[in-house]
DNA sequence: GTTGACTCTGTACCTATGTACAGGCCTTAT
DNA sequence: ATAAGGCCTGTACATAGGTACAGAGTCAAC
C-alpha cells in the first residue's frame, strides 16, 4: 500500500500520516526506489487505533509511548493497565471539573436578574458578587 | 494603577494584560507622558471576571464578546442570557462525550485479558476488536 | 547621579494537532 | 510520449492562549 491508500482508508490526510511517522507513532516504513513510502496492510488499522486512543483522552505523545509498550516484549502489561487507570481518573477529574463550571454557570443565570431595561446584569453567588 | 501592579493584583503576568489587550478584552488605557499604561481601580477585578469566564469554558474571543454587551446599552441581558445558555448545552454536550470515553476505557481495561507474560493485550467490546 | 526596578515595543517562541503549498520527481493510462 | 494524478521534501500557516526576550526609555531612592 501506499501512502494515499493508507490515508483513505483511515480516513485521515495524508499530511497526518506522514505527520505521525514525524511524531514517532508510525515507524519509518521501507521505500520504493522511487522514494515513495510502502506500507503493510496492518498500518490503517493502527491509524484508527491512534484515532480512538485520542478520542478517550490520550495525547499523541501518550499514544507514541503505549504504542512502544504494546510493541515490547514482556512486563508491559501492567504498565499498559496502570497508564489505562491514570486516564481514567484524569476524565474523571475534568469531568467533575465541567459539572462544576456548567453549575456556576447555570446558578448564575438563573440568580441573574437581568432585564434588557435594566443598567447592569450583577448576581451574588456565594461571598462573590459576579457578572456575566 | 500600573500595569505590574495590575497583574499583581489580578494574579496574571504582564504579558498577560497586554495580551487582553491586544484581543479586545481590555480597554487601551491612558497613558502617562512616558507612555506608561494607567489603569482604574477596577480593572484586576475585570481580569479576574474574564479568568472565571473561561474556567467555565468560554473562550477568549466569546468573551470579549461578552463584554461587549455587557457594555452596551439597551437590550442586551437577553442576549447574554441565551450565549450562556448555549454555553451550559455546549458543557452538557462535552460532559456528556467524556463520560463516554470514560467508560469505552474502563471497559477495555476490565475485559482485557492482558497478563504481563502474554505476547499481547486484545479485547473485544461491540463489533470491534480493541487493543491498549 | 547612579543604581535597580519598572515599563515600553516588537518579535519570536511555546504546546498540540494538524493542514496547505511550492517546486520537483514518479507512475500509469492512453 | 504526454498528460493527469500520486508522491517527495521542506517550509509556512492555522487555532488558542499565552510566555519570553532584546534593546531602549523611565522613575524613585539613596
Amino acid at each position: 500500500m501506499r501512502i494515499g491508500e493508507v490515508a483513505a482508508s483511515a480516513g485521515v490526510n495524508i499530511q497526518t500520516v506522514r505527520f505521525y511517522e514525524r511524531r514517532g507513532l508510525l515507524q519509518e516504513p521501507p521505500r520504493l526506489p522511487s522514494g515513495y513510502r510502502v506500507y503493510q496492510d496492518q498500518t490503517p488499522a493502527l491509524i484508527r487505533f491512534i484515532k480512538q486512543a485520542q478520542s478517550v483522552g490520550f495525547t499523541l505523545n501518550e499514544i507514541r509511548e503505549l504504542l512502544q509498550l504494546r510493541n515490547g516484549r514482556v512486563g508491559n502489561a501492567s504498565q499498559l493497565r496502570s497508564i489505562g487507570e491514570a486516564k481514567i481518573r484524569a476524565l474523571d477529574d475534568e469531568i467533575q471539573r465541567l459539572i462544576e463550571a456548567r453549575d456556576v454557570l447555570s446558578q448564575l443565570l438563573n440568580a441573574c436578574n437581568c432585564s434588557d431595561g435594566g443598567s447592569e446584569c450583577t448576581v451574588t453567588i456565594g461571598r462573590r458578587e459576579r457578572h456575566l
